[in-house]
DNA sequence: TTTTTTATACCTATAGTTAGGTATTTTTAA
DNA sequence: TTAAAAATACCTAACTATAGGTATAAAAAA
């Protein structure tokens, strides 16, 4: 890195979300060197074969998930920083960038200055959020203290068969359990997310992003 | 307009959608006149004193709700065109900002060539959609078919209640009712959104943007 | 290999919801 | 002013969910 340029990278399914970014940079192209991927697997076979100081990862991807994808890229190259960018505003949702090893996160309303000021701490090695991201990660909420609600996987399905309406007869059948089974995992359900009824859980589910 | 640049507004609170689609639309400056704005007040108040020919709208603005502003745009200058311009993938959100006078809807991941094809369809008269708001426009849907389902005043307070996890007891103390009252306006809330329990209302009601 | 977690299944009792209507009053729209 | 819509309330019957546990087997983690 004597004298190099800083290589940022871009991905986000939104070309005038990277025209946005590039002409955000465009004053410090002394400085930094940007490139842009529209989908994750092009990203992932650049990082495969070239190294990146920082990349700008949206959540949503059209073929990837931006958490599994922070896991994959924190896997291939341990010392790419990864800053996500996005719209989501669920503290959850920051978390759990933050735990699959995301260095910030910066909601998509970030101005020019503050984008320059992430870039430099991150490099830095500090983590860093724009200010509105910093404002929700300081947020307490009943959501925030049973952020991401770790369930199994058997309880991820009967979630998502509540979710379509279906009852606990229907999901037995469907799933070739008993109801008894299923009244099991629903009572579990409840607990982990401290709800009282299907509704609510549904409710914070959806919250959670995870349904 | 007679020799006179086309003016095209931006309102979005994203300073970098603004920067992308100024950069996008920077090859056809000897047309185009771009103005932007991150708040849906100031760019009122610009509307009152100046004539805009389309403007890209953002749903989601932290000042207003994008669907009651265009109705408002409509109403203080009928000739502005009104581009919907979102990450919202519902169909219902679509069929709304229409409704309200929008002659056209883009989703984020419009392609440079569709922009200005998009814009050149929209000055043409012609109402207009980006590619994969096409295929959401043009996809049938349970949700679809039951698109933007009207329910009274009444009913919203309930729903909004049934999302808390209150059961029809609660409801009907907070609300100084009969709980079979609240028995009725449940069932014409099933009734209305076809389906067959809270369970199913609550996420069709959330599909719908209702909650 | 052992421990922990997940999944499965069961029990009694109580609470809550949905289905199928009907009927009257109040409010809103025409 | 009249008609339509919304809101309110009621009835019987059946279905579904939740609460409070206990227990064993299988799978996964340590």
């Amino acid at each position: 890195m004597q004298q190099d340029k800083i290589i940022l990278a871009i991905v986000d399914d939104h070309p005038m979300v990277i025209e946005g970014l590039k002409s955000l940079l465009k004053p410090e192209t002394a400085i930094y060197t940007t490139v842009s991927f529209t989908n994750g697997r092009e990203f992932i076979s650049f990082l495969s074969q070239n190294e990146v100081d920082l990349v700008f990862l949206d959540i949503s991807l059209p073929d990837a998930n931006g958490i599994e994808l922070c896991k994959e890229i924190k896997k291939i190259s341990p010392k790419t920083i990864v800053l996500g960018l996005s719209n989501q505003t669920e503290r959850s949702i920051m978390l759990q960038m933050l735990q699959s090893g995301a260095s910030g996160y910066l909601l998509k309303n970030v101005s020019p200055d503050e984008l320059l000021t992430c870039i430099q701490e991150a490099l830095q090695g500090l983590i860093t959020f724009s200010r509105e991201a910093k404002e929700i990660m300081g947020r307490p909420s009943k959501a925030g203290l049973n952020e991401v609600a770790s369930i199994t996987k058997r309880e991820k399905q009967i979630l998502e068969l509540l979710a379509q309406g279906k009852t606990t007869a229907t999901i037995a059948t469907e799933l070739f359990l008993s109801p008894l089974t299923v009244d099991t995992h629903r009572k579990n359900l409840l607990q982990k997310f401290d709800v009282k009824n299907t509704a609510e859980l549904l409710m914070a589910a959806v919250q959670q992003k995870l349904l």
